[in-house]
DNA sequence: GGGTAATCGAGACGGTACGTCGTGTCTTTCC
DNA sequence: GGAAAGACACGACGTACCGTCTCGATTACCC
């Protein structure tokens, strides 16, 4: 904090780091403090001491840096256990755990909120909700190659509905899931909840 | 139409019942056609030929107003086919194609990004999503009460999944979504995506 | 100042002239601390503690301000004396010294200079200016009335000779003006510079 | 033209005058397309395809550039027929002309815009209008030496009166001036205006 | 039946943030 | 060491809404 004091300049014909470290800093600093409400390019250019057209050049809206900022605090795991059940509660819990812990969890409800009314925003959280979905999606594909589950099954699906159950819960502020309610939706998903037949 | 093109005056020391109509009916248009970017207090007071202050007299908030027009809006079947598998999916079916079809579909998306920054407006969706989930949860307790389902199962718990999978695609704009995916979600959910052991 | 202090409200759907007085008060003493650099809407709003939106919507522009504020300020003599030649001797006295001792001089700078950019401001100049030629030149028409000037004299262009030179004094920063100088220009307007002949 | 299309390089440690010359050029383009709203130094060197610290470099104000770009530009006539009024008419008549036809006009009107504000501006303005009155002096010198006009006349005042309603029409946007006015406004200066003694 | 009181449309108010433009300074790389 | 390129901090631009206010009018209700 303290050799942020000094006014950064110019470092000549090129982004100068400083001020993007700066401003990334300052977005999430001024997530983590005011939320969603508060956060405005004016409110991080403020905080970061930069000026607001030199966030507009790297950043071509506010869903475009909070998807910075929330990229570079993520940090997933992927728990690969032997057993697909316990992998996705492994899962479930890390998420809803890392979301609730650190500032992602803000970010991404950010995120979430500004592409409903962003076309921009929506396009970049859709690509990103994707390629999560196919990196998910991975935890089941390994269940599959395994023969633990069956291989009509479609990996984006599942990994759909399981990052839902995590995406609803952190959009109506319900990240302090008891985790016996991660093992029931869990169950649900690897073994359903119909009564076995013979059973 | 043609009632909207004479001026309301007061009519007396009591709220006029044409004025909440027109709001609410001014609400709704502006949603359907701006979006939520579009959607402000002052825009649907402009559209409604009111005051603003008679607005905010009876809605405190703009997420009051967007979940008042909700709830006159939405229409919900719960199905009782006699089987908790088709009724799933009839139920994420005709979930899905009303948020497409109606304007119900953007209406909740704003409330759901409102309520990422308005604090009443988070209050108002959780117990909104609670009431829900005891409703939709009532499908899976006939299930249970019919002995289709194993009595352990929590209903609210697998209510909060199925939606959650709608509340998604609604957010991400994949409301088209194919029937075989909801099918295939739905039986992911009765019957689990494990292979069955002695198979 | 003391009364200037506390926030003013809105007075219902109706200007406020308190606020129109302050912002006219806040761009005559900007005007006079900083000059026509430091002159922007921006730091009139600051100073006046009104919104920016407020003085837009009573001043299309700048430029319509400064005019507003050198209304309400200009003291103008239009002497009689009886004699055309001290007739303009006491105008160009007075307006110049008008000019240099109050702040009508600064604003009368500010508003010819934004006339050069905005397209406006120059018909609100233009019309200004053609009404002074008017008002100014009733001075040559009294002179004309009693037999002093010849009858084939326009007055307004001998008012725009006149002015003229009092303006290219303000904008070139020689208000302080010899008396003597003045005699001699007006000496030359009123008997010309050329010889008599037969004298 | 073409010259302009190929982009220049720097030609090692002194200064390029191609580059100069592209400025100057440039500017004067700026300002016969956009007038002075659109002249900024930003603009300039977008157009000149030069560096803005090689204009900063070269000229430390918009108003030395300007001012630069009218000393290339402006073709005084100072007419000698003989006869002082004719002199006047002429000189009047050649200078609105000239300012209207060229871009010295418009690039004359900048500057005492630039000047208003300005110090530095106002005093090259300031020099530069005390070096033309006794540029136009001369002619008034002239008829003085011929004996057409009386001695105790000072040349630098009446060329101050003559350039004065020059310049007024400049800045008032009135440079199509009737030959007509030029003629009486001339006739005042030459010959007043009050009627002859025993006429 | 007359006075009060609440409601209406309207829109001005002080503010905040928007996204863009220009300012003058700085630094690097190339010649 | 000048020139190009362009990033930088700064701050004004003019606009859109925010939520609050005060108005004048229009009734219903209570005395």
């Amino acid at each position: 904090m303290n050799s942020e004091e000094k006014i950064r300049k110019s470092i000549g014909a090129r982004r100068n780091p400083a001020s993007a470290e700066a401003i990334l800093e300052a977005a999430k600093a001024v997530l983590a403090e005011s939320g969603h409400a508060g956060f405005s390019i004016e409110a991080v250019a403020r905080r970061a001491r930069a000026g607001k057209p030199t966030i507009y050049r790297w950043w071509p809206s506010r869903a475009a840096l909070l998807l910075d900022v929330y990229q570079r605090q993520k940090q997933f795991a992927y728990p690969d256990t032997g057993r697909i059940e316990s992998d996705i509660v492994a899962f479930l819990t890390n998420l809803l755990a890392n979301w609730r812990d650190t500032v992602t969890g803000p970010v991404f409800r950010s995120i979430i909120a500004e592409a409903q009314s962003d076309g921009s925003a929506a396009e970049a959280l859709a690509a990103y909700a994707a390629s999560r979905r196919i990196e998910t999606g991975k935890m089941i594909e390994r269940a599959v190659a395994r023969g633990e589950v069956a291989a009509g099954v479609d990996p984006a699906v599942i990994a759909d509905l399981v990052s839902s159950f995590a995406w609803v819960h952190l959009l109506t502020g319900r990240l302090d899931v008891n985790e016996e309610e991660i093992r029931a939706v869990t169950r649900a998903i690897t073994h359903g909840i119909v009564k076995k037949s013979g059973t």
